[in-house]
DNA sequence: CGTGTAAGGAATTCTGACACG
DNA sequence: CGTGTAAGGAATTCTGACACG
């Protein structure tokens, strides 16, 4: 799970994002200017982006097709990251509370404490 | 099997698999002119390469720390492609015969007919 | 709000060539 | 043979701004 390099390495010039998506470069400027997609730059300067970042920009036409504005697709990715983080969490608690477990035998988490 | 778009999309420019490689964009072209690598080109005649290509040139860097010669890679390669020409070649034979076999009964191939 | 465009500059890429060995 | 480099030009990308709506 994990890694797939090839989708998250960010290689791709603006140039070529533009082509592949067919939105213009001012578009994809704009897009990040409204914090929905996050290149890289080069030391220079330039704007790297990753196969993953165009996906995220094809769900971001569909999206703008619908009528859905930049704010919005802003709140719904913010969303989702927050939804992101409590999973995280709490299989990171669940991995604890194994590893617990498997020291200190059953150990039935109480919920309401006392 | 197959498709793995991510690896084969030709959307990457010589400076940033430069900079992946380590190689310097003179090497790069070098081995395009003897015919090791095969990047696209744009309308404007800028080179796109693909993670596959990144891989070749990878594998080219440790052949070349081998001292093997562009000559030889080269070589190499095209005996590797006449190999694969002859799999493909007779799996699609098997395949033929397998529909043949499925329409007309059991038809064993005959090495040397009569 | 979302996008086009002209502006000026900086960085990238290209080719053909000379150099060294 | 494999690679560095300077040369001149063309194409790319960047930013901040004005425009329309």
């Amino acid at each position: 799970m994990q890694d797939e390099s090839y989708k998250t390495k960010k290689v791709i010039s603006i140039g070529a994002v533009s082509e592949i998506t067919g939105l213009s470069e001012r578009q994809i400027r704009y897009y990040e200017e409204r914090k929905l997609v996050f290149p890289e730059r080069t030391k220079k300067g330039t704007r790297k982006y990753s196969f993953q970042d165009v996906e995220r920009l094809m769900d971001i036409i569909n999206q703008m097709e619908d009528g859905v504005q930049t704010f919005e697709i802003r709140q719904e990715l913010l969303r989702k990251e927050k939804e992101k983080e409590m999973t995280d969490r709490s299989v990171r608690d669940q991995m604890i509370r194994g590893q617990l477990n498997a020291v200190f035998g059953i150990a039935k988490p109480r919920r309401y404490p006392r």
